[in-house]
RNA sequence: GCUAAUGUAGCUCAGUUGGCUAGAGCAGCUGAUUUGUAAUCAGCCGGUCGGGGGUUCAAGUCCCUCUAUUAGCACCA
């Protein structure tokens, strides 16, 4: 008999040899219909695995994220499965799960939609006649022989590499036999709702040196209602596709004449210039400077940054009078010239250096994106420059200063804290003071984070926020980077207690990331519904007919001058196609439909954009009601979405 | 940059196996209408079918090439 040790502490026996299924259905039937896979003593196995001496136990379902793993996991090799049934002759090479799905690479022919379609027909086949997923370990010899006599080669090669002495396993699901680490369901008929998503080009191993295969995503579910959900927040992104948003709401535009470069047109400025205004205060309240610096800089300068070596493919260069020059990618070296250009005493320090600097990068034609991925763009960037002592106060004090205007936006978010990648420059000790000096401070703000081991950048380490937008999306924005190379290259300095000069610590910050990108993230984040203070138009005037246009045309003079911004649709249209125009299509957050009773009574019913008429102000009423909401900017009710369940 | 797909009016889209003068809705303009909370009616304007080259008696349609866009990959020190 061996002792199984539960979650609860609570510990039963069992027959030597037991299976993990069945130490599942000892408890409870339902418990074995929802497990998915088990840990053994902490590692993740298939259910069909026999415990053989004393252990503890988890069962993971569905919503673990154990579970989920193996359940995508166990997904694609049912989707191989079905791609190795209906076209013979495609290799297959790997199909893991990902965070959301799982994918699985072919050397294949590109793949249609009406392919996947078929693909998910055949899958469907295989997930009803209940295939069991049997594994097998076998010999390094044995694996190659067998892989090579399929023609699987990218299989051939993956075994060739594993390190001497690995187990060497393999998972059957009917004829497909899989080179795979597992674990995996015990049967196909586990996965219960599945799409696929889309299919493109990857490159083997992610090098784009190697041939490209044929990648089909995917995504499963046990419930039916998860699957919905999971693909209306697809189709809800695809209504709030901030470059079709951009057009509807005449944001900006993009031009053959400018690839990556937005033109911003009127509404879409009001949104920019209200982000920066808004930057502007809160780093004010922070002690932050503000400073800006050329575009166009000689070449000598990014050869002393080291961009010159490291980054000359993204960087755009010009030529004047014989001499080279880069538009700027960064603002860092540019601010260091500013820095450098006085002396320094330790008390200055720390100095908090913000710049909203116009950058360019010359991004590769297929990495552009609408406003996610541009080659023009407005970093705003901060440099604070301090001493050793400084660091924990100063990064806690962009830590709020970034939480707090994040929330202003609604948006959730989490910190990874990133370490010291393979390449990289420094000594141990400077690394490990750096890095430390970030911990002590996530540390001493109290709030949890991730490591992202070795993600750091390659002259120091650096604390990224990951922010969630309404659909529950991640975006990298806010960054805070310590820079232990550009203070040695360009001989960052201060004057300590003692006259002696010291080098400064140098981190850059960015809190939108990028003016252009942020504008993107949150007009999917709001889907075109912005709060009150961005809103390009707040309030649009609707007289019901001509007769009433003097009167109105008075409130739109009124608000006019109080400085918000109105429009006065007097079109001799009707009101409900005024308000379709106003409410529907525009996403105004508040109309003031005036007729006979507004003119008589000086009441306004007021309609708000997603919550329709919200009662009866006076205009006196009315505008105090929009002062606090722009003043305190209230975030809008109703952009996050809504689910029936 | 790579792979694939796409590019027809300002927008969304039709346009057979190549075959008359390329269509529709919305938007815009003009007029009528004077309207009470998500589309009033009529008329008009609007296109070198992304650019260039080719095949053909004939090209929006087929081929080549360039370009832009989209998705993914790679990239994002």
């Amino acid at each position: 008999m061996i002792k199984i040790t539960f979650p609860d502490k609570s510990v039963r026996e069992f027959e030597q040899g037991i299976k993990a299924y069945q130490v599942a259905t000892s408890i409870s039937t339902s418990l074995a219909k929802t497990t998915i896979a088990a840990s053994v003593n902490g590692k993740v196995v298939d259910l069909d695995h026999q415990i053989n001496s004393d252990a503890g136990i988890i069962f993971h379902s569905f919503s673990s994220k154990e579970g989920k793993e193996v359940y995508w996991h166990s997904s694609s090799h049912i989707m191989a499965l079905a791609v190795k049934n209906l076209y013979p002759n495609v290799k297959v090479a790997i199909g893991p799960a990902i965070e959301q799905g799982f994918y699985y690479d072919f050397e294949a022919e590109p793949f249609a939609d009406e392919d996947l379609r078929k693909i998910e027909k055949e899958m469907s086949k295989i997930i009803k006649s209940g295939m069991k997923f049997e594994r097998n370990e076998i010999s390094r010899e044995e694996a190659i022989k067998m892989f090579e006599s399929k023609g699987e080669d990218y299989k051939v090669e993956l075994i060739k590499e594993l390190p001497e002495g690995e187990v060497i396993s393999t998972y059957s699901l009917g004829d497909f036999t899989d080179l795979c680490r597992g674990p995996h369901i015990s049967n196909s008929s586990k996965i219960k709702h599945v799409s696929l998503l889309t299919s493109s080009g990857a490159y083997w191993r992610g090098d784009s040196n190697n041939k490209m295969l044929q990648r089909i995503y995917g995504i499963s579910f046990p419930d039916k209602d998860e699957l919905e959900k999971f693909l209306m927040i697809r189709e809800e992104a695809e209504k709030r596709n901030h470059k079709k948003l951009g057009r509807e709401l005449n944001l900006f535009s993009f031009f053959p004449e400018a690839p990556g470069s937005p033109f911003y047109k009127k509404n879409g400025l009001i949104i920019f210039e209200k982000l920066i205004e808004y930057w502007r205060e809160e780093h004010k309240k922070d002690g932050y400077e503000e400073i800006k610096t050329p575009v166009i800089l000689k070449r000598e300068l990014w050869e002393r940054s080291g961009h010159w070596e490291n980054y000359r493919e993204n960087m755009f260069t010009s030529e004047i009078e014989g001499d080279q020059f880069v538009i700027k990618p960064m603002n860092c070296p540019g601010g260091i010239l500013l820095y450098n250009s006085e002396l320094h005493s330790y008390k200055d320090l720390p100095i908090r250096s913000g710049e909203i600097g116009l950058d360019h990068r010359n991004e590769f034609s297929g990495a552009l994106s609408g406003l996610f991925r541009v080659r023009a763009f407005h970093m705003d960037d901060a440099h604070i420059f301090m001493t050793p002592a400084q660091i924990k106060d100063e990064i806690i004090g962009v830590i709020k200063l970034f939480a707090r205007v994040y929330k202003t936006f609604g948006l959730e978010y989490h910190l990874e804290l990133s370490t010291r990648p393979e390449k990289s420059i420094g000594t141990d000790e400077a690394w490990e003071t750096a890095t430390e000096g970030l911990r002590g401070a996530l540390d001493a703000y109290g709030i949890g984070y991730e490591i992202n081991e070795g993600d750091g950048a390659f002259y120091g380490p650096k604390i990224d926020f990951k922010i969630h937008d309404a659909l529950s999306r991640q975006w990298q924005c806010g960054t805070i980077q310590l820079d232990m190379n550009l203070p040695e290259r360009f001989d960052v300095t201060y004057i300590d207690e003692n006259s002696d000069k010291k080098r400064a610590i140098m981190i850059h910050r960015a809190l939108y990331g990028s003016i252009e990108r942020f504008m993107g993230i949150i007009i999917e984040h709001f889907g075109g519904f912005f709060p009150l203070w961005l809103a390009p138009v707040q309030v649009t005037v609707i007289p019901v007919s001509d007769k009433f246009n003097d009167y109105a045309k008075s409130v739109y003079d009124k608000l006019n001058s109080l400085g918000y911004r109105v429009e006065f649709d007097d079109r001799s249209e009707k009101v409900g196609y005024k308000i379709r125009e106003a409410d529907g299509i525009k996403k105004t957050p508040y109309m003031l439909v005036i007729g006979e009773k507004e003119v008589e009574t000086n009441i306004f019913t007021v309609r708000q954009h997603k919550n329709g008429n919200i009662g009866e102000l006076s205009l006196e009423d009315f505008i105090s009601r929009i002062k606090v909401e722009v003043d305190t900017r209230i975030l809008p009710e109703g952009y996050k979405l809504e689910f029936n369940k």
